[in-house]
DNA sequence: GATCAGCCTTGATCGAAATCAATTTCGGAC
DNA sequence: GTCCGAAATTGATTTCGATCAAGGCTGATC
């Protein structure tokens, strides 16, 4: 059965990402079977809300398949998105019960909860769990700050092609395809969402689309299915120093 | 001697930020003993670069006293701050041996270093530190995310009247003064760093401050002293939900 | 296969902030 | 006090993205 199949995912450590990423590299026999007993699963349809921000959350969650976004909004509707959750990220913050944004499913969700109380205490007994949770929130961290960047100091057309190039970069690394050459993949998100993750209106995202594609740097299929012919162009684009990086 | 009088200081938890924030409070003997033989101060003059991004970094450290600023900087100049470091707060990442960010002293600054290697080695043996750095880094993430709001959707003053609200706010709650009411200080940042911290140019910083003068928001003597005559009246003009919050 | 709704595109216009360009103010050194 | 230079202000103009306004495409439903 489905329920069964998923169980072994996670001993095999194939999916679940609290295991796959937070625990499994490093944890005993006995751990493994205290977190296994202790988790248990959601789904959500795409468009559902997931909690709203302020509401009680009595659990934390791990994304094992779907997009999420966490996004903020303030009392006059104007909203902007300040995560994306990819499968493996982590929801929810220990030692805080309610929620502090808004978290959207944007597409079908399968998330892996455990209940807070007990995973905080989990987390006293076993150190390698706070730590590896100190790694992830200190990468979200620095996602954090070169949004910040992205949102204070690039141009419209910089922004649509930094997100794409996130976005791209995210499949290729699942296809293990290098980075650089012809890419291609859907998009996770409408218009408006990528709006709101950019700080943009959609209708600035639309026409900047529509410009990256009359210029050659994408190729569109339908509304979603994107074509990048090369990706250094693309990064070109982005603003973003790409040349190799530092080496020091 | 100066040198000694802040070794004092520390041993009273009165002041070093690793101690008073993150260890101290559930210190054995023993840890800090071992703390305060790894530590040494570093201080630096107001402008001063205390490190480049991508520079090697084999130190972390916490704000004794001053104010720095965490920056990015794009290849042709566009500089985006994303991140304001007051007394107590964290500098450097375990687990990684370069700055991601170019850290600079805007104030005269003294800072509290600990050598990476021995001080990663605390982390493990004494797990309370680590946890409370996930606390510090989760904190650090709540505000970052606040402000992806600010630089996304904010206009120019509401960016302005909310760095100007943070700013009186971090001071009040140092003179235990009530957040309403009647708030004087004075302008630890340049209108650029000001710019570079809100997205904006600095022209466009001056204009605003200008403005909310001629509105009575706020009162100016020369450039940095402030007066926030009613602070109700300048968190209307942030943008945020200020109405008590929600209770729920 | 018609209808409809949600999503997207495109055009016209507007407006907020950037940019370019002088001054002015202020704080410190002498 | 005077001088100097950095920091800040202010004005004129431009520009990029927002806003307002029509449609167009596509896929689901009947």
């Amino acid at each position: 059965m489905a329920a069964n199949d998923q169980a072994l995912a996670h001993v095999d450590c194939g999916n679940c990402p609290i295991r796959h990423r937070a625990v499994c590299a490093r944890c005993e026999g006995d751990e493994l079977r205290q977190l296994e007993e202790m988790k248990y699963y959601r789904t959500y349809d795409a468009g559902q809300t997931v909690v709203w921000s302020g509401d009680k959350m009595d659990f934390v969650a791990s994304v094992v398949e779907g997009i999420a976004t966490l996004s903020q909004t303030m009392e006059d509707g104007r909203t902007q998105m300040v995560g994306l959750l990819l499968p493996s990220d982590f929801v929810g913050r220990p030692g805080r019960d309610t929620a502090a944004y808004d978290v959207v499913a944007t597409t079908r969700l399968t998330v892996c909860c455990f209940r807070k109380k007990p995973f905080e205490q989990m987390m006293q007994d076993t150190p390698h769990i706070g730590q590896r949770l100190l790694e992830m929130t200190l990468d979200e961290l620095d996602a954090a700050r070169e949004w910040m960047l992205l949102l204070g100091r690039k141009t419209a057309r910089e922004k649509i092609a930094s997100l794409l190039a996130i976005i791209a970069r995210r499949d290729a690394s699942l296809n293990l395809a290098s980075i650089t050459g012809r890419v291609v993949f859907d998009l996770p998100l409408t218009r408006e969402a990528m709006a709101d993750y950019l700080g943009l209106t959609l209708e600035t995202v639309s026409r900047q689309i529509s410009a990256l594609k009359r210029d050659g740097v994408i190729q569109l299929e339908g509304k979603r299915h994107i074509t990048i012919p090369d990706m250094q162009q693309l990064l070109d684009e982005t603003g973003d120093d790409t040349d190799g990086g530092m080496l020091a």
